[in-house]
RNA sequence: GGGCGAUUAGCUCAGUGGGAGAGCACUACAUUGACAUUGUAGGGGUCACUGGUUCAAUCCCAGUAUCGCCCA
């Protein structure tokens, strides 16, 4: 009350209307304050009237702004009553709480108070201090946020830097071209000091004007502020920079040029705003304003990785200052990571307590487990609801590494120097190699558009579903088959391949694929550790197609006969010949090449071409062959007629589907040449496996 | 009020103008074999709804509903 400027009302309230542009006593503090109106007031609240107190509350502040008040700051930083032409003696130097309690009292005692209304309002309170914030107007340091964001907003439109993905722009857009002017001054007592020196005002015969305010001096170290100090006092005055006190020390007679003054400056004692400071880290940390190598080199950067609560903050600041001081933008790219939020997808807040503690997920999990679960989900433009199950299914995926490499060891498959992939002879070599060029450049491609969920599943699929699933399987039977080159050969190409593993997969996972590294090199160790070993670049020319034809055509029968064995209820315990009817030759001789593997993961004991499937058997059709197993007496004929029907009628709805397509006419004549010929080669092969199925069923003993 | 995004399997999420996927969960079988923190196989989805564009839409466009975030 004490500060108050004015009293409002609301322009269409007729009860004041006959009395606005009048003025009022102000009680205590014996002043006469104008009625004003504005649109602020509620006139259904309360009396309808408010008192306005400008330095001490937002809306009044506005209201004052409006209306030219006065704006009277009536405490001081410790929040005690300030001495000045407005305030009564009385309160001078009173704590602000003693004086709300004093000011009542007061008005109580001179019989001018009404009532007393318990109200709830809503009172800031300091984060670390725990007391009320009493909003005050003080001086602070503005930065023309306006006039640099253009230069920000324009390298972002021309390209110069780009969001990853870039529909953060928008959001970029929209708050730089509404940017306000920037408050740099923060009451903090850590943090870069405002470089802002305040010198008192010297009359010309050396003594300190009162009335008049203090000069500025800005300057980046002490030498400047002096410098700029003497240019403005005079070359002769002794200037001093002291942390606290302001003052002049002058002598001479009065009325003329004092001899020997000497100055003192006092530092704002405000700091920078932590953005501001933050702002400066790409090119301050490298030696700027010098023109060092790292400035060369560094500025500007590759990419930024941050959230995108932080574009407002960081990012923008960083254009900003990087573009007017450096004359560059300081990064190529921004790319803006997922946030990770709880299971409900709530952000999580410290304040809220939500956290979840990624180093309480490592010592579950392990740290290699979290990274790669999180850039699995990473998927550019989208949030991570973290899932725990998901984490542990990629420690397993961990685990499964391990004993692939334990399976390497113990086969002493280690890293053979000058290995050369395109000597291999084998064709599960030959195929291997080709897979890890695939995955290699899959992930290097994810990893350089930030497709890291894609670079990761990349990694993932190559080494756990061709690798672990099939190669070591493939590779069992050459390392028991007593042919010394073969075993070698493999030896060194499994090597090969699982350091092409632990290279694409370091990123994801370091610690597991870096002790990797160096166990399976043996006593004679690396030449680097895998952080620094050279990134895959593997060329096409690693891709066999005769080898992917053959090991492809190989997982499809194994698939193929698992499945019908599985369904048919046969124990992987119980092994059975293969019947192989109306295959070519070339099937004939994969059969021969592949025996041992199929033995072993198709639980084959021999095979043999034929005519027919005899009865009793179970059948399945891969390609243009069809496999029998005779299985006499171990198989429910009537749950293999059922079997082979559901194959059937799914073949069948395949074909209705393509039929469909192709008997419309629009179809055949406006989609592409390409895709019609592909659906008629898919019908082509759905219908000859269609009729390779009605064979089965019709060998079928009736049940 | 303005802007952005989401809606796909029981759950957490990828994905694509022409044949629907992963992890986990679930079911069955398997334990002298790198691996039970396992293996093999299986079940499970009108890709929110309504219109439009197209020979063709889960995908592109518009609208609706629900949810989330940012700004005022």
């Amino acid at each position: 009350m004490l500060g108050d400027g004015a009293v409002a009302v609301h322009p269409s309230d007729e009860r004041y209307a006959p009395i606005v542009g009048k003025k009022v006593l102000l009680p205590l503090a014996d002043r006469y304050i104008p009625i004003i109106t504005d649109e602020h007031p509620d006139p259904d609240k309360g009396s309808g009237a408010v008192k306005i107190t400008g330095a001490h509350d937002f809306n009044d502040y506005e209201v004052a702004k409006r209306h030219d008040l006065p704006l009277h700051v009536i405490m001081d930083e410790r929040g005690r009553m300030k001495a000045s032409d407005i305030m009564p003696e009385k309160y001078v130097g009173m704590d602000r709480f003693k004086a709300r309690k004093a000011v009542v009292a007061d008005i109580d005692a001179i019989g001018l108070l009404e009532k007393i209304e318990d109200r709830k309002i809503q009172v800031p309170m300091g984060d670390r201090s725990g007391v009320v914030i009493e909003p005050m107007l003080t001086d602070q340091w503005y930065v023309n946020a306006e006039e640099l964001a253009k230069d920000a907003i324009a390298a972002m439109d021309d390209g110069r830097t780009e969001f990853k993905p870039d529909n953060w722009k928008k959001t970029w857009d929209q708050w730089m071209n509404n940017i306000q002017p920037w408050c740099i001054s923060r009451q903090l007592w850590w943090g870069h000091q405002v470089p802002a020196w305040y010198g008192p005002p010297l009359t010309n015969d050396g003594y300190h004007d009162d009335s008049a305010p203090n000069e500025i001096f800005v300057g980046e170290n002490d030498t400047d502020i002096i410098f700029a100090a003497k240019e403005h006092y005079g070359q002769d005055v002794d200037v001093r920079l002291n942390a606290g006190v302001i003052g002049v020390n002058a002598s001479g007679p009065v009325g003329e040029r004092a001899t020997n003054i000497r100055v003192t400056l006092r530092r704002d004692t405000d700091v920078l705003d932590t953005w501001f400071s933050s702002g400066l880290w790409p090119f301050a940390t490298m030696g700027w304003p010098e023109d060092t190598g790292d400035m060369k080199r560094f500025y500007p950067t590759s990419v930024v990785v941050t959230a995108f609560d932080i574009i407002f903050f960081w990012v923008a600041r960083m254009m900003m200052q990087g573009l007017h001081l450096t004359g560059d933008v300081p990064f190529k790219h921004v790319y803006i990571h997922a946030i990770v939020r709880d299971e409900k997808g709530a952000k999580m807040s410290k304040s809220k307590g939500n956290v979840i503690d990624p180093l309480v997920l490592v010592d579950k999990y392990g740290a290699d487990a979290l990274r790669f679960t999180l850039s699995a989900m990473a998927a550019m433009g989208r949030d991570i609801r973290l899932s725990e199950q998901r984490i542990e299914g990629y420690r397993n995926f961990g685990t499964k590494l391990w004993n692939a490499a334990k399976f390497a060891q113990m086969n002493e498959c280690k890293p053979v120097v000058g290995f050369d992939p395109l000597s291999c002879q084998q064709t599960v070599n030959k195929w291997i190699v080709g897979e890890a060029a695939k995955c290699a450049s899959a992930v290097t491609r994810n990893i350089e558009s930030y497709r890291f969920n894609d670079a990761a599943d990349a990694a993932y699929k190559f080494s756990r579903g061709s690798y672990c699933d099939w190669y070591l399987e493939l590779i069992k039977p050459i390392m028991e088959s007593g042919d010394a080159e073969a075993i070698a050969e493999t030896r060194a190409c499994a090597a090969w391949a699982f350091d092409q593993i632990l290279k694409t997969l370091h990123p994801f996972m370091p610690f597991i694929t870096e002790e990797l590294w160096n166990e399976m090199a043996g006593e004679d160790g690396r030449q680097t550790f895998l952080m620094n070993a050279e990134w895959p670049v593997l060329s096409d020319t690693y891709i066999n197609t005769q080898a992917e034809n053959d090991i492809a055509w190989l997982i499809e029968l194994v698939t193929e006969v698992r499945s019908v064995r599985a369904e048919m209820n046969i124990p992987p315990s119980r092994k059975g010949k293969m019947l192989m009817i109306g295959a070519s030759e070339e099937t004939h001789a994969r059969m021969d090449t592949y025996k041992e593997a199929l033995e072993r993961m198709a639980r084959m004991s021999g095979w043999e071409a034929a005519n027919s499937a005899p009865k009793g058997s179970i059948q399945a059709v891969v390609q243009e062959a069809t496999i029998a197993l005779p299985l006499e007496g171990l198989i429910d004929l009537g749950a293999e007629r059922l079997r082979l029907e559901k194959e059937v009628a799914k073949i069948q709805a395949e074909i209705d589907g393509i039929d469909k397509k192709l008997a419309n006419k629009n179809f055949v004549e406006r989609a592409p040449e390409k895709v019609v010929a592909e659906q008629h080669s898919r019908r082509a092969a759905f219908v000859d496996e269609l009729a390779k199925l009605d064979i089965a069923l019709a060998n079928l003993p009736a049940a």
